[in-house]
DNA sequence: CCAAAAGTGTTTGATTTACACCCATGG
DNA sequence: CCATGGGTGTAAATCAAACACTTTTGG
C-alpha cells in the first residue's frame, strides 16, 4: 500500500448525497445502512471518499452509483454545502461536500457494494429523531430539504421530481407534498402553463385512471422563475 | 517540523472570502496581492489554509483578519460554495470552501502579515478580464456576486451593506448599485418600511447634506422576505 | 427663495385568489 | 349516467408602478 507523507496535517474529503424524490405522497430521501464502523448498522446518506484526482461532482455521482445502483445521468445534481466541524467524524478530520439530487419516482435503488442496502425513507421520519442518521447527516438532510423547498418557489426544480413526461396535476402534487400545502388545481394549471419556458406541451395525452385525459408536458428550458411561484396556498 | 503519514492521498483544505461592500456607488470586493508562489504578485481573494482542529467559518474569519486586518464580528458571513477541481491549484489537490461576507463601507483594510496588501476593487473591474485574479477566484467572485444579488431580493441581506443606523435612501442605493437599476424612491420607501421586521425606526434623524432630514433605521429581526422585493425596476 | 431630498397620496394596470362551471373519460 | 379529475371563466381583492405633490432642509 502506498504511504503518503506531508508536512501538513491530513484532511479527508468525502461527498454525501441528499437524494430526494416524491413517493406515495411524501417527500423521501435515499439512505443506506452503514456496513462498517463508525455508526455500523445506522442509516446514513450515501457517500464516500473523494479520489485524489477526481472532481467533486464526479465523486458524488460515482458514490451514488456504487452505493445505491442509481444512475443520475441527466438528473438534477447541485452542490448543497460543505460540512467540516472538527468533531463530525470520530476517526479523522473529514470535510464533507454535500450534493442535492432530485429524481423522479422511477428507479428503485438496488444496494451496491459499499453499503449493505439502500432504501427510500420519508424525510419526516428521518428527521423526527436525532439519532436516525449517522454523523451530522440529519443536519445535512435538513439543509437539503430546505434548499429544495426554497428552490421550488423561484426555479423550475419541481419538474425535476417528475419523469420526462408529466401532467400538470403530477407537478402540482410535487409542490403540495414538498411544501405541505394544498393548491388550487385551476390556478396552479394557469400559473405554470402561463410562465413561458417552464413547461412545454408534448402533444400527447395521459390516461391516468378516471376523469378527463390530461395533456402531458415536458420540462421547459427555463431555469429561473421570475416572478417566483407564490408560496401562499392558492386554495 | 512534524511530518504526517497516511495511507490516503493528502488533500489540502483552504477557505477563501468573497468580501463585498458598496463604495462610491459601486459594488466592491476585497482582494489581496499574493506575496508568494504560485501567482505571486497577482490579486486574489483573501484566504488560506484551515488548521487541522479549526472549524471552517472560524478559519474564514481568522484568515480575513490576518490578511486584511478586518474584523467581521457581527457581520454577515455565510458559506458560499466549495471549489475542488483537481487542477485548480498547481501545487496540490486543494479544496477551497468559499465564504460570502457583506460589510458596510466603514472599515478600511490595512494589510496583514500574510499578504503584502489588501484593497477594495470594483467587481466589474475584477471580473472584466480573465487574468485579474489568481486560481479560480474569478469564478468564486462571480458566484459570490450572483448570490448577493439573488439574496437581496428575498432576504434582508441589503441591510448588511449598511451601518448600524441608515436611511432608507442609503438602503436604496445598495439595491440600485448591486442590481444596477434605478428604483423609485417613494415606492421603495413604502415597500421596505411596509414589510414588518425588515427595518426598524431608531427615532433619530440623519442630516445628510441638503434636503429634508431622513429617519434613521436599524436592521429588523426579519431574515427572509415574503413576498420578495420586486426586482423589476420600480421606475 | 430655490434646489434637492424625504416621504405620502393617488391612479392605473397587472396579478392573485376564490370558486363557479363546463369538458372528457372510465366504470 | 355519474363520479372524478382536467381545464377555463370570471369577479373581487390585492399589489406593483408611475408619478404628482407636500414637507423639510441647506445654501
Amino acid at each position: 500500500m502506498m504511504v503518503y507523507t506531508s508536512k501538513y496535517p491530513p484532511f479527508f474529503v468525502t461527498v454525501d448525497g441528499v437524494v430526494l424524490t416524491v413517493r406515495d405522497d411524501a417527500l423521501c430521501a435515499l439512505v443506506v445502512t452503514r456496513g462498517g464502523e463508525p455508526y455500523k448498522g445506522t442509516l446514513a446518506l450515501p457517500g464516500g471518499f473523494v479520489d485524489i484526482d477526481e472532481d467533486l461532482p464526479v465523486a458524488a455521482v460515482r458514490e451514488l452509483s456504487e452505493e445505491t445502483g442509481l444512475s443520475v445521468r441527466g438528473q438534477h445534481v447541485e452542490q448543497l454545502a460543505t460540512y467540516g466541524a472538527p468533531d463530525r467524524d470520530p476517526r479523522h478530520r473529514t470535510i464533507s461536500v454535500a450534493y442535492l439530487v432530485v429524481l423522479p419516482d422511477l428507479a428503485e435503488p438496488v444496494g451496491g457494494d459499499d453499503a449493505t442496502d439502500a432504501h427510500w425513507h420519508r424525510v419526516t421520519w428521518l428527521l423526527a429523531r436525532k439519532d436516525r442518521l449517522a454523523f451530522d447527516h440529519r443536519h445535512i438532510l435538513r439543509d437539503g430539504v430546505e434548499r429544495a423547498r426554497a428552490k421550488l418557489e423561484y426555479t423550475a426544480l419541481g419538474t425535476s421530481f417528475c419523469g420526462s413526461l408529466f401532467t400538470i396535476a403530477e407537478l402540482r402534487r410535487v409542490y403540495e407534498v414538498v411544501w405541505g400545502v394544498e393548491l388550487d388545481p385551476g390556478n396552479f394549471h394557469r400559473k405554470v402553463t402561463g410562465v413561458p419556458g417552464f413547461v412545454e406541451p408534448s402533444g400527447e395525452k395521459a390516461s391516468r385512471g378516471t376523469g378527463r385525459r390530461a395533456t402531458l408536458y415536458r420540462r421547459g428550458p427555463l431555469a429561473a422563475l421570475n416572478p417566483p411561484l407564490t408560496r401562499t396556498a392558492m386554495k
